[in-house]
DNA sequence: AGTATTTAGTTGTATATGCAACTAAATACT
DNA sequence: AGTATTTAGTTGCATATACAACTAAATACT
């Protein structure tokens, strides 16, 4: 029988799922309407404002009708706004609202203390390692894949 | 500005969407009509058949609603049946059948073979030790809350 | 025995995801 | 200049996920 206790596969698949739940946990309780995925874009959005959809998904790895839909979502709720490009009229960028702003402000420092949380116990040390290892399993993972790397389909 | 490329949610994430993509590619390349989460659920499926849903969404570790839905659209694919228990009308005891043993069948060597690539490079007392990493993780997450523990709701 | 509570599973609604096929703008090529 | 190709984004379809509210069977309690 197929073994896989002691693969790292199942071990990340759940830790990433319970980590999901954890986010959404607190954001419910502390009154913040967002997914984890609309957190991160937000992320993303903080570092770079003003950015078109099909750079996004790359930057959010995800494909560019995931991000079609999220991003209507997130209009949807006033999160972001998007405007056509001057340059390029297919092109449309993704600018944070000011509520997105807000939003975003107010659920920075509870999820930087998730974080902090998260990592108690941990050495740097040993995170270090633990990315590296993961880089090393992403590589084997491209190695078997001609579409897994960044997010070309 | 929050800095999350020091940190493991990140990477879990990452890995763990690329791993998604590598099966489903893995899958379609060799004809085999399943999803991961599907494969996931036969596999559970042969290490004990003919259990009931609610066990069985404690044991892949989901929602109940979520698994009401897997079986659905795996019974759909003529992949499981479900009866009914006798000892208890209320509950469906979730079946493999010989079309879901004969994908999974097909499957197996594919799948072993990909986590044996998965692994290559790797030592075993590196997966060891992520291993451990992710299940002090895992605590972590738990401390914090509520919920996030197996799958109780 | 009769009511109350718990338990197993389903349905409604919302989110996120990706592939295939599409529209329309931009660029490349002759 | 005019056609062909590429690129940006959308829509259709299918899957997966979870919370809330529900039905019906089983159990607990008086």
């Amino acid at each position: 029988m197929l073994e896989l206790q002691n693969t790292l596969g199942p071990w990340l698949g759940k830790t990433t799922k319970m980590l999901a739940c954890l986010v959404s946990e607190i954001f419910q309780k502390n009154n913040i309407n967002l997914t984890r995925e609309q957190w991160v874009f937000l992320l993303k959005l903080h570092q770079k404002d003003g950015i078109p959809q099909n750079k996004l998904a790359f930057i959010t790895e995800r494909d560019k009708t995931s991000l079609t839909r999220l991003v209507k979502t997130m209009e949807r709720k006033e999160l972001i706004k998007r405007k056509i490009s001057e340059i390029d009229k297919r092109s449309k960028l993704v600018c944070l609202t000011d509520q997105g702003r807000a939003v975003f402000k107010k659920s920075k420092p509870i999820m930087q203390q998730m974080i902090k949380n998260l990592q108690s116990g941990l050495t740097e040390e040993e995170v270090r390692n633990t990315i590296n290892i993961l880089k090393r399993f992403q590589e084997n993972i491209m190695n078997q894949s001609t579409n897994c790397g960044i997010n070309i389909k």
